[in-house]
DNA sequence: TCGTCGGCTGCAATCGTTTGCACGGGAAGC
DNA sequence: GCTTCCCGTGCAAACGATTGCAGCCGACGA
């Protein structure tokens, strides 16, 4: 019970073997003998020898870790995704370090200092709003980006947003409706305006009209939705379904409308994107664009630790396919 | 344009210095001369030099980054707290890192291996349902508890549950209510005892009963909200106000409420605690307690910070105080 | 002019592992 | 009996920083 804690001396002179020995029976124990091999074991457990992963990740040139790098982290949308990473890291023994891009003044300095630092192995991107020049470091290591991105052919994790967009257009339209708005994402999110485009798109290839008057603005965020509940309020050209960019925003209207008086799916058909957990437990219960968050959470890990295990990322599929939900706020116009 | 990365060796041979003056101007710059200094700072410039923190933190004996311990990544109720720690840590240059307590086998054999293994220089625990042997761990970092805790005398952050339960209650005996009901978290977990606990008291306190009729055990989840739902609309013996121990289960039964034709606060009033975000946006605005759970981070984090540095945590308030928000789900009994 | 002192700087040890290389010895082939 | 291997082990050099100690040099007081 000395202070000074164990190290692989200790357990070298304990066994009366070499540290060489020491290191090699527990990182690559073939190599050594099986009497050897058991002494040191012996030594190890009267010890309590534990190795100093520093020691060996200095050695080793790593770091053993990799960071999740999220706009937010107060948004609940990423812990899922983080738990399904740590839960892929931590069983290949990598630690997770997470932290913010956008609590300073300047994310992208902020990325590129990450990606300097070596303080990682590898890094995830989460947040679609930083700019792909910030990537331009020298010896940086192995970048996943699991949002759409912008001119660039980073390795990704990319979920199919004009699908959902797509799914989502089709089952209203299957109700009946002709009118349908969109309630949008921030404008300089790469998810938001593909979902925009997604929507006009699939109005488009149904010959229905996309106008403008039926866009709302929204930042992902309960406040802006209440806010387009406002707005559709008070327009005079309303459509009577709306597809939401986030089902954050999705609620926020649903909860407007109804202190408004008004009711979903009665005077409005309502579809989120996302399939948060509240979704189901609203009245009405929310239609909505699923998105496995723990699935896009794994798959970033295992093809983040694939191109730091030097691989070139081939055979993860990048695409993460959507599906529709169908609760009680959709229903054929009134 | 070297593909090995710059060390410190480099920075020396381009200033024409020694390396532990460049250690020491960019540690401790009030040591070397001016001249000195601002030669090694432009070669710094020049060759792009960036610390190597495993050698640095191996030398130093530190790692430089903390765990934040939670029971279940994928509960959003975290991630709030997790971004008021990673603000507060990586302002003083510390990495957070994340790990789930519940998702090996052993939860208490995990920890025991994070306290073991010097991966951090410290440790938050969120996890209530751990058990205070496991932290019997010889040469362990220091330790932030940040849920209450049973028979330990662990530094920690709390959050007043008693004396929210005494809120909520006051506020539904002041609105005229005395069949006042609980709805219960998991009975292993601490915060979900003091909560009954302090549910209890108030009611004693005000000589109203407590039967235990109106106990609905629950387990946080949406889910088990719901499920008080249907028991409570079944029970002969019906309190006309419920206090949830979690807001989640608080929307969860609002939901499933709506759906069977009941609403609140018309038949029932519902207070829940947390104050999560989607409260202010449901129908009926949920009353709630508050938890300022940036606030608990920040709190856990600088605390932790403070043992780190050898102090002994003194001057850290430890009682982090809530508050009653007072929305539309709560009115006079019928 | 000389001793002393203090401010800067460099030397080299150290943190705890991993790993290339060399070496010793026993088995197998001739 | 003498090579030729090969298996298992130890030696010692990294990995890249920090830091105690000592030395140098100029300034200052006597």
């Amino acid at each position: 019970m000395n202070g000074r804690p164990v190290t692989i001396q200790d357990v070298a002179r304990e066994a009366g073997v070499s540290t060489a020995t020491v290191s090699r029976t527990l990182s690559k124990p073939s190599v050594v003998a099986k009497p050897t091999r058991q002494a040191v074991m012996r030594a190890v457990q009267k010890t309590g020898y534990q190795v100093n992963h520093l020691a060996r990740n200095l050695r080793r040139q790593r770091t053993g870790s990799v960071i999740a790098l999220a706009p937010n982290l107060a948004n609940p949308f990423f812990s899922q995704i983080l738990a399904g990473m740590s839960a892929v890291l931590s069983a290949r023994n990598y630690g997770l370090l997470i932290a913010d891009t956008q609590m300073g003044p300047d994310p992208d300095e902020r990325l590129r200092r990450y990606l300097a630092s070596g303080m990682a192995d590898g890094l995830v991107l989460f947040d679609g709003g930083l700019s792909p020049a910030a990537l331009d470091v020298p010896g940086r290591p192995p970048v996943v980006a699991a949002c759409e991105w912008l001119a660039t052919d980073l390795p990704s994790i990319r979920v199919d947003n004009a699908h959902g967009a797509e799914l989502a257009v089709a089952h209203l339209a299957g109700l009946g409706h002709r009118r349908i708005g969109h309630v949008t994402g921030p404008r300089s999110n790469v998810l938001a305006r593909t979902r925009k485009q997604g929507w006009r798109e699939a109005m488009a290839r149904r010959g229905l009209e996309a106008r403008d008057a039926w866009v709302f603005e929204g930042d992902f965020s309960m406040d802006s939705g209440a806010l387009a509940a406002e707005r559709w309020a008070a327009a005079s050209d309303r459509p009577t379904a709306l597809f939401f960019a986030s089902d954050e925003m999705a609620v926020g209207f649903l909860g407007a409308l109804r202190r408004n008086g008004a009711q979903a799916p009665r005077d409005v058909s309502v579809v989120g994107f996302d399939n948060i957990e509240v979704c189901a437990h609203l009245s009405p219960a929310l239609t909505t664009i699923r998105q496995p968050r723990t699935l896009i959470g794994e798959r970033a890990a295992d093809l983040l630790l694939d191109l730091i295990g030097g691989g070139g990322g081939e055979g993860f599929a990048g695409l993460v396919e959507v599906e529709l939900v169908v609760r009680d706020s959709t229903a054929p116009p009134a």
